[in-house]
DNA sequence: AATGATATACGAAAAGTTTCGTAAATGCAA
DNA sequence: TTGCATTTACGAAACTTTTCGTATATCATT
């Protein structure tokens, strides 16, 4: 069985943090900074970027490695997790909790390759069975 | 060809009220505050709910009926469209723009009914022919 | 016409989120 | 060791969103 996380969500500026360190590992202020401002196309200051983190780590999203001065940061936060949080919390603001409206929404609205409709096929394939 | 709304996204209360509104019709500052206050289980005040409607008016979200003194207010964001245009910016921001992530995400962990997984293999059929 | 209930208008407080500036600490190089 | 660059700490400004309170208008009833 699976343990609780029981994190807080995280908000669009951290959820943005996180993406960084899930794609990139154990990063340093410095390096998520650069990414965001790379990303946003305009320079973001280090220090927001550092206080954000800094939050973050209280809120237990992010743990830091302190033992040398430039401080390495981890996500704690669980990106599937996560994900099937938000997921949850928007489906229910948006799409009044079916996800069956929303996968309809996506598909239609997407463009969707023959590769992605033959995965979904075989998860459908798998529910079915399972 | 159909028209681009053009209309600002609505925010999460914002939202709240266009889904009682595309839900029941053109209604009452009264009445909406009495749905939000009965879904979120807790007194919202009147003005409020009357605020919010307002700011939306402004932002061309809704527009009002102002023959009689209880003005009667109407959503003017489509449903559909609205939802398309939240769909996208959430799947930018939490799958990294990938609907088929979410997709997986979304059938794999909500309870789907067979008749749901019909209507989505029926969807993705029409979707490999058209 | 006076009273009371209910409506709108609207500024501003309250709450939440993001950004920034300054101070102090640390490490490195001359 | 002195000076410079870089880092962390942290309060607070700047914004956005949400909630509320007060003033005023309108309608129905008496």
């Amino acid at each position: 069985m699976s343990k609780k996380s029981n994190l807080p969500q995280p908000t669009n500026a951290e959820l943005e943090i996180l993406q960084i360190l899930w794609k990139a590992g154990p990063s340093t202020v410095r390096f998520v900074n650069e990414q965001l401002s790379e990303q946003q196309e305009k320079e973001i200051r280090y220090t927001t970027t550092l206080k954000l983190m800094q939050i973050m780590t209280e809120k237990k999203l992010l743990s830091r490695n302190t033992d040398t001065r430039t401080h390495v940061y981890l996500a704690e936060a669980v990106q599937g997790d996560t994900q099937k949080a938000l997921l949850k919390k928007f489906v229910d603001a948006t799409f009044q909790g079916s996800a069956m409206n929303l996968v309809m929404q996506a598909l239609g609205n997407h463009e969707t390759s023959q590769q992605e409709l033959d995965e979904i096929k075989a998860l459908i394939e798998k529910i079915e069975k399972g």
